[in-house]
DNA sequence: GATGAATGAGCATTCATTCAT
DNA sequence: TATGAATGAATGCTCATTCAT
């Protein structure tokens, strides 16, 4: 079965390939990352991308755009693999639910900068983007409740306030992108496995 | 029993009363924690708190030290306290760790301007100033990795990776700071209730 | 008697048609007179003139070849006319002045922007074409001041200081620029029609 | 008769002394004199004043504060030295009107710097600062006009249009900040004594 | 302690201009 | 001709910090 590398299909969620980034944008998520929006100056952005400082400016209007082009991006691949992940999963609320979470769990690995950004600036975007970024991550947190949800509703979760779970799960899969190295004594797949044992935990699944 | 208001005895380990701050202190925590580090201006602190530029640096060393002050204070109190609720827990391995993690709970919401820069600011100190910060992460880390352990041993948690566990259990109490507001639809009790039954969980304490 | 558009004859030197200016030439007139050469910038100019910024450069070598283009043509065009003027009165003196102080007045409300930024950004120039158009200024006041000393060789004006109201005079008229407008309280006939008033009071003629 | 050097008194009106220009406003007006607000930079302005870049900073909130300041300065000092010029007349007409125009031809050479600036750079003013400065400058106007009224009631002009009239006279006055050198061949009197007969004229005096 | 005045270095952004395509 | 991409130098302005008073 064909997948195009961009857009992920039904069987694709669980491979985040290459970054679509344009070398700009890669390199303003790296100087952005190690230094923060604040703290990242055009120049060290250009000089990462091996541009001058004009020549960024001919790819983006502003830093403010280049935040906001990079979080978009990141936050869209993320809510499009995890909505992926979830039709994946047929019709069992514990697969689908398990699901949403590894698909989380691999996002913040794989987009760990990305989503270290975008989880640590919200306090640095204009509010137009702000609003937009707010937007996609209360999508995102509204399919892990939807899927928290279905279990508690088929008897298959113990979970008493889905929505302070939802979150819960949420924070963890997003904290995941502040301590995980791709090269540290945990695999991707190690990882995976204990964040959705740790989420079928919070949500009071049967133990399997 | 008496107490002093600043240090945690074993007994009041869940009260966090005034923050014994000083105005540049309390002033200068406003301002980071609403534009991050690199985004508030000496000017910025010196103006909320009531001083001129120069007045401000005749009490801080610079704007470094005045994060290093802010940071410090704030971590030494969550152990402080942190160890008092330990202690007050005499024998009881459940105990001890339901009150390590109500006391987290309890600093991440009384102290939630200061766990949210002590948090995000980590890449803006100084590499002396982060080092001592995380020696004291460590030693948080250290202290919820011993009660589960010890929980572990007397056969009272089911929980195979207790490092991990440790740390999804700090993310969450963590991201507290995150989101939580005193006029929120959550009352503290609240929040503590719902992050005690999440840590049991985690560790997979037998229901209660 | 047919007379081409741009050229003034003897007979057309009252009618100041279209500007023969080219788009890019006349989108640099506006952008000029509503912000000043240093206020204004290629950009603007380009994107006034629907061309891309090297397009703009296609037909003018650089900005400072906008501005002189621009000056060079309105100040020949009112040196034409003007001569025409002048021409177009015969022998009377008295007629010969009117006729070049009505002139005048014409082009500074015809060609109201040419005028403004010609007399505005003198010292925008580089010397070159700012030499050119300080001859070209000087040729004007000379048309002026020979007309008020013809009159006052045939006793027609009482003038005490030929060369001090010829630059009156030119003030008076430059200063139309500023201040007509085509929509406004007084027509063109109006303006005139004072202005020709108040410059034959300057030289003393006697009342018509 | 005592008076101060700031403010005009009924006799002073016609000295203008030392501007009490700061000496980065006095800076600026140099390069603005020269350059244009446009083309003046802050650095040329800080280097005229001796000074560093936030030193001029210190003193001004922004470039467009200096051009704020300079342009109401000067419009001030010539309004109230008008204003003293007509009152020192009495009663008698024809003197207020010369008096109005010898202030204002006075004005133009001892303060030609900022009547050249205030004049040329409207267009660069904020609307706020444009604001304020077209108050002051239709104050000016009135005051001309005012006096021609006068003259006119009183029998002593003969002139149809006032309002046309007092802004030729304006005009009249404002370009001897163009041309004017203290230096050149014409005394400040020469000026004066021409421009008050011109203007005269252009009301339709009677000869004296 | 506080203040007014100052500064070198840096900020995001824009400038006029060029050149390969 | 027109364009997309690029650039060195400059723009107005702010930074953290210092110092004489």
């Amino acid at each position: 079965m064909e997948m195009s590398e961009e857009i992920a299909t039904t069987a694709g969620w669980r491979e985040f390939g290459d970054d679509a980034l344009s070398p700009p944008l890669r390199a303003a998520l790296g100087v952005f990352a190690r230094h923060g929006y604040h703290g990242a100056s055009i120049r060290m952005i250009a000089e990462a991308a091996g541009l001058s400082v004009p020549g960024l400016y001919h790819h983006y209007r502003s830093k403010q755009a280049i935040l906001a082009a990079l979080v978009d991006t990141a936050m869209a691949e993320m809510l499009a693999n995890t909505a992926a992940a979830a039709d994946d999963a047929g019709d069992d609320p514990v697969t689908r639910f398990e699901n949403v979470v590894e698909c989380l769990a691999r996002f913040h690995m794989a987009r760990r900068d990305q989503a270290f950004v975008a989880s640590t600036e919200m306090r640095s975007m204009e509010p137009e983007v702000r609003a937009h970024h707010v937007g996609q991550r209360d999508a995102q947190q509204e399919m892990i409740e939807d899927a928290i949800r279905a279990g508690v509703d088929s008897g298959d979760f113990a979970c008493e306030f889905p929505e302070d779970a939802a979150r819960a799960i949420a924070s963890l899969c997003v904290s995941i992108a502040n301590w995980y190295r791709p090269d540290g004594p945990l695999s991707a797949d190690d990882v995976v496995c204990r964040h959705v044992e740790f989420a079928r935990r919070l949500v009071g699944a049967a133990a399997r």
